[in-house]
DNA sequence: CCCTACGGTTGAACCGCTTCAGCCATTGCG
DNA sequence: CGCAATGGCTGAAGCGGTTCAACCGTAGGG
């Protein structure tokens, strides 16, 4: 039934060279142990054969892995992809290997390369959660390999994280907002279970309660953070009466609010003279937007540099037996203001 | 030195449950062999202990990975991660899992992680290469590893393909700058060594080539496919003599005609009145640019699902020993336009 | 009552590699 | 000349699973 399947394995390349396996594994890997002839013969019988060692075999002796996962929530997402080159500019001169896990905002999906990943062995893990941490890290550390959280603050949790102070960031958003007398706005993003996505809308609140009553923060909730459902949005919005209309939305993220101008422009409504709009992220298209998006930007390559840095210092600690002390590193938000937000109207002439 | 390592192996879950190591096995690969209470138990010592299935042991004996690998040339460019989301709901439901590697438009990245992939002994590939394929893809085969090519044509080639007509694509692109009166265009795409960008530019030449002597096609080579390549690309650009300047441009990659677009912006060049210019993937911010920008659309969701389909067909081929034809599926390219493009000044009065 | 069939289980071989004790020459030193 | 040290290599154990022949009861058929 199953095909010949006349993989070479070392064996081979030992008869060839006419050593033992043993003397192969040292060329490969401790190749100061063997003569420079035996060395060259073993490696033209590896090059005749095409061999090229079994990874698994390797693992299941040595115990130890040579890449490292890293899952995050939504790859389409330029803010994520950012964040991995990050990671993998850090990893790369370690001659280590990175294997992206793409959980495309299913936690059905997250669960699945989480495991997988465990089953591997990874030697680390970069966790992007969507969901909730929870028990899955503490089993994954049961097998040896650490997890260093990216993108969400975790103070005290039992491990590291590289994050960015999203109350914060929200607060900057509608600040900005704010200071340029908005006073009816509204909060586009979801699902409320993300933590970026809640610790951003409180961030608003925190912001518009300086205004007291006056303030109004009417809350849209989207079933994912793409430029598709920034688009539904829109229509909601636009679908108000025009008296209840936020003159301002501040979005979750750059996707949404993409999604939202597109969704703004097919009706007609100009950015920013009839609505300002505020994402978050500030991913490279922000800039390049129809109307070039006011966003919050978040240090994306060097989260992913620092959190690789973590996990290879905690790598290391656990190698050496050496104490470990969990890090939280928080980055700041910075507003980036650019056309889409403009002063309210309501506020003109006083 | 090393840690203790405290990992709990499947002779921990039989010891616990009562049962040999065979037992436990069959607990999870031929359920129905089990009794209902020994299978209780042997579940109830799993959970207990938290044991999860070491995948390089599982691999070495049965010979079979459950992943596939796919390595694409730039995971920051959303026409891949398109791609990327058709092969993940095709594989989806097949239990398979897929392992993603970037390549960053490096060939030594490239080249890393087909090796990794075969040193993994993945159960198939799907491969959207910088370079020549070359003798690569035969030594994955030899590894019992089906490849499949995606987005580079392979007409009788010794695999797989999935691609979109890229010279066809060239042709609509410049087609169109020729239909608006357009005779000096340039192209802007590199490097050279990219069959895409090769395909495209002489997709362009063809076009431009019913013009006869009064055509034009200046190529303006970039290092890479994003959107600060496009951003330097304009700099050349604007700093032509306004006489020879081209009317209009030709990006290889939406990526590029966005950096050109905001280079333009920068530089107080109206787009499309005094230069139009069209782009080629027609990726979602295409639509949402600055100005909306004219594209060569390509089935990027379609082609990940076909060239996912592709693979499997030739694993279960080889799983059964059934014979395998390699197919060679090629797309069709659709103009997309909207107002990046415009009709040449020189033209107009005519 | 013996023989066969069969469901349920065991035990050991084995996958391809790493690692390490041990072997054999050769060399250096007293 | 004897002995220890050293360099280069071999051989076998073992990593954690899967797989399969063999085994053991029990039940059913003749």
């Amino acid at each position: 039934m199953a095909s010949p399947r006349p993989s070479v394995s070392m064996k081979d390349v030992a008869a060839l060279a006419g050593v033992s396996v043993g003397t192969v594994s040292n060329v490969l890997n401790s190749p100061a142990l063997v003569s420079d002839a035996t060395r060259a013969r073993v490696e033209k019988a590896i090059a005749k054969l095409g061999w090229v060692r079994n990874e698994s075999a390797r693992q299941l002796r040595a115990g130890r892995s040579r890449s490292i996962g890293i899952v995050v929530m939504d790859v389409a997402n330029p803010f994520f992809t950012d964040i991995v080159s990050g990671v993998e500019d850090y990893v790369h001169n370690l001659g280590y290997s990175v294997q992206l896990g793409n959980s495309a905002q299913q936690t059905e999906r997250e669960a699945a390369h989480l495991k997988l990943f465990e089953q591997h062995r990874v030697r680390g893990l970069l966790f992007a959660p969507i969901s909730e941490v929870g028990q899955r890290v503490v089993e994954l550390r049961r097998h040896g390999i650490p997890v260093v959280i990216v993108d969400r603050a975790a103070k005290d949790a039992p491990y590291c994280s590289v994050a960015v102070d999203d109350v914060e960031g929200g607060r900057l958003a509608v600040d900005h907002l704010v200071d340029h007398g908005h006073c009816n706005i509204a909060f586009v993003g979801g699902p409320m279970t993300i933590q970026q996505v809640r610790d951003r809308h409180f961030g608003a609140q925190l912001a518009l309660s300086q205004l007291g009553d006056s303030g109004h923060l009417r809350t849209i909730a989207t079933a994912r953070l793409d430029t598709g459902s920034g688009a539904v949005a829109a229509g909601d919005l636009v679908a108000l009466p025009a008296g209840e209309r936020p003159t301002a939305v501040f979005a979750a993220n750059d996707l949404l609010a993409i999604g939202l101008l597109q969704g703004f422009i097919t009706n007609g409504i100009s950015v920013p003279d009839e609505i300002s709009l505020i994402g978050y992220d500030d991913i490279e298209f922000a800039a390049a937007a129809a109307v070039p998006l006011s966003s919050i930007r978040q240090p994306r390559h060097a989260l992913g540099m620092r959190a690789a840095e973590l996990l290879f210092a905690e790598i290391e600690a656990l190698d050496n037996d050496a104490p470990h002390e969990h890090e939280h590193i928080e980055f700041r938000p910075d507003l980036v203001v650019r056309r889409s937000t403009s002063r309210c109207k309501c506020d003109e002439g006083r």
